[in-house]
DNA sequence: GTGCAATAGTGGTAAAAAGTGGGTGAATGT
DNA sequence: ACATTCACCCACTTTTTACCACTATTGCAC
């Protein structure tokens, strides 16, 4: 379970350093093999536990190829996916296709989704905590939940 | 199994080398033996592993010949493709009618797919990033997906 | 509160591998 | 027969990647 955002750096090389706690729920969970991709919605990248990965992978390949939206799903999802693999020094190395798609710079966000991981540029975070969505719709699970 | 995208260079002479972790697989699953056509849906290519190609060419084949999309379809996917050998050094030569279709110059853009891969110019490739598709159509697998 | 120790984070380096460019000979087509 | 194209090969340059070393920070104990 991943709680929580993380201020990290991205190194000249494109290395970034897992904060420590997040680093031992990978080892715990999935011996440190991840799954890095784009989001489909947002210019920032999500981050896998391989086995959950595995299990979502199936439901991206089952999308119709003649739906345009369909099609852009499983294109970034699986056209941007990249196994990573963390090095002695609890670091991996971020691929430049996605680095320029999430626009990533040194000051990253690491923000913990439950079952995943999102990373964004903290230039882009701050301007989506910004954003205004107020004429957005609600969909129909959530018109009755209470937090 | 195809994952990831990769910028790469053609250089003059139309030659195209493919990276490493790809060629790998691809010697794995067919001895290096591809078959590359147009893509019907976007301006970019597709490269099949040969086992693949011949997979799917019956069913492109079999398609009703008084039906507009589908006479589209196979004129192109099969009308385009055409047998690439890469060589000593890991790089195939690219046919001038299908760097055409595409409209390849020399920055280009590798993208896994599962099963296949897609070719694309980079500018179309940005381009394509950068196409709001708000107003398509949600297709019912997607409705309830959670990713 | 201060100092020491352990651990996290950062930067650099060197060996290996991958990408790039060019040249030559064979083959094909005019 | 000649020209042009294409496949194959060789060699060089650049990038990558794994490893190592240093600095900074945090936490604990005295």
């Amino acid at each position: 379970m991943f709680l929580g955002s993380h201020a990290i750096n991205m190194d000249a090389k494109g290395r970034l350093a897992i904060p420590t706690r997040i680093r031992e729920s990978l080892v715990d969970c999935c011996e440190g093999n991840l799954v890095i991709t784009a989001h489909t919605e947002e210019r920032c990248l999500l981050v896998y536990p391989e086995p959950q990965w595995l299990e979502i992978l199936p439901k991206i390949e089952a999308l119709p190829s003649f739906n345009k939206v369909a099609r852009r799903t499983q294109r970034l999802l699986i056209g941007y996916a990249c196994p990573l693999q963390m090095d002695g020094n609890g670091r991996v190395l971020l691929p430049p296709t996605l680095r320029e798609y999430a626009g990533l710079e040194k000051k990253l966000m690491l923000v913990g989704q439950g079952k995943k991981l999102e990373l964004w540029s903290e230039d882009r975070w701050v301007n989506w905590l910004d954003e205004s969505d107020d004429d957005d719709v609600i969909p129909e699970e959530m018109q009755s939940l209470s937090l």
